[in-house]
DNA sequence: ATCAATCCTCCTCTAAGGGGAGACACAAGC
DNA sequence: GCTTGTGTCTCCCCTTAGAGGAGGATTGAT
């Protein structure tokens, strides 16, 4: 019979360890006094030991060590399950190496990435849409009212949280003529109306980027955005939506501005 | 200005995970009502969390994020390290992978696996040694006391733990005329005489199986050994080493004789 | 007999929140 | 103005696998 001290050198297991396997009942010294609660361990408990640390390496739990050594069944089937969860955590660790090789490449090429490029789920949505062709940029700001109008006409709810966004259509940018198409999400579809049409998005993954400053810098962020595709190898399934979370609205200087920038993409 | 169960909404970040940041100094809310209490955030707070989000991403802890997020200086350093960190991991979670489906295979082929091989780092150690060819095993138990004898003559201390091991120089298995080499772990090397030698071996990484049993069938766990050796393609670069745990000194029963087979290998 | 080493139990701490209790606060319907 | 339901607050306990340490008892060696 050896005390703990003894058996945690040659089973290299840490006396802290060996009693706390003992507390939960992995592993019971052979003995133990009962006067002086001395805990005498036998070296036929060594083979244990090892497996308990065996079992540990390849990423199970003490409690699930507990319930297979106590039963050997369903082993294998415990095996197989650990194999999936190890599985994924590799393909976490490898996104992980992934994104932070991006970071260190986009530090070392001196893009000033104020803002991350992150992969989103954008849930599926109801949305009212108006499109048509503006003049310029401002007649935004008249065009926008009215369709609140409209759909304040028909009693529509908005979506809580508000999801409101824009998309053009043009091939190219363009500073007047613009052929746009306001989305707002509401909580049900309504009646179509010549000017106000309803459809529904399906949930897809999206690259997004959000965007703080006057409209006129957009630019910059779709640029990064765009960049960051082709690095990435992603492919836009659907238009960009330019996503208002900040404007005149609610704040008046336009470097207070937040806007989202969302690509639908393909999952790799 | 909005309550804390709308940003958690549309930042997707829970509200216990954003108290807790408030608490730790990582996101304040933009404002705090005195009297109630209640955390007020304003939407231009969003870019903010979507950082913090995409650095847990990439495994930075809260700390290392607030860090980070005070002050930019030395980004890169972090991510470099960060990089290691992952790749590290990576290498783990491989590992683990290997041996699960070693396991796997080890159960699907029935070979029961009663006791598992371990690699295990054997440290350096001195050992009073003696080589000779006996008639046949039981002569063992003639020159191993003898060589105690020995030992006690020049008062050596042995090793704590103690570490005892016979090499078998033969180059097949033999029942007679075998050359062993009978190995004890000491503290400080002796005078070398005619029967006592003394050598430092060197720390060196062993692949080990516990085998529990009498002699006899000491060969079915040499044979899982070299069999698993070829396996996992590692080559032998030292002779095995018999070492003697529990055995007729301190248990009658030959059945619960515990010996451990290593073999000194080279790390891959 | 003394003294250092070992052992015991008990307590707190880790990271990043999850779950829940009890107490207020707010908005909507009547 | 009142009730009701929901949202929010703080505070406490819980998770893993031990590490670290305090304070006190025991052992082994001199």
């Amino acid at each position: 019979m050896i005390k703990i001290g003894y058996f945690s050198k040659i089973s290299r297991v840490t006396v802290k360890a060996l009693r706390l396997y003992d507390q939960i009942g992995l592993l019971r010294p052979k003995q133990i006094d009962n006067f002086t609660g001395y805990r005498y361990y036998d070296t036929d408990q060594l083979p244990m030991i090892q497996k308990i640390i065996s079992l540990k390496e390849i990423g199970f739990s003490l409690t699930e060590i507990i319930e297979i050594t106590k039963n050997n069944q369903g082993f294998l089937e415990r095996l197989m399950i650990k194999e999936k969860e190890v599985k994924s955590n590799l393909g976490k660790e490898k996104s992980k190496l992934e994104k932070i090789e991006k970071y260190i490449e986009g530090i070392k090429k001196e893009k000033n990435m104020d803002y991350p490029i992150v992969i989103k789920e954008l849930p599926e949505v109801i949305v009212a849409s108006r499109r048509l062709v503006i003049k310029d940029y401002n007649e935004l700001f008249k065009v926008a009212p009215e369709m609140g109008e409209m759909m304040k006409a028909q009693n529509l709810k908005c979506a809580v949280p508000a999801y409101c966004f824009n998309v053009y259509h043009d091939g190219e940018y363009k500073e007047k003529d613009i052929d746009v198409e306001i989305c707002e999400a509401v909580v049900a579809a309504g009646s179509e109306t010549k000017d106000l049409k309803f459809k529904k998005l399906s949930k897809t993954k999206a690259a997004c980027i959000y965007h703080k400053g006057p409209y006129e810098k957009l630019g910059l962020s779709y640029g990064k955005l765009i960049e960051w595709l082709k690095d990435n190898n992603y492919q836009p399934i659907d238009f960009f939506r330019e996503s208002y979370i900040d404007g005149c609205w609610n704040k008046e200087d336009p470097n207070e501005w937040l806007t989202e920038i969302q690509v639908p993409i393909r999952e790799k």
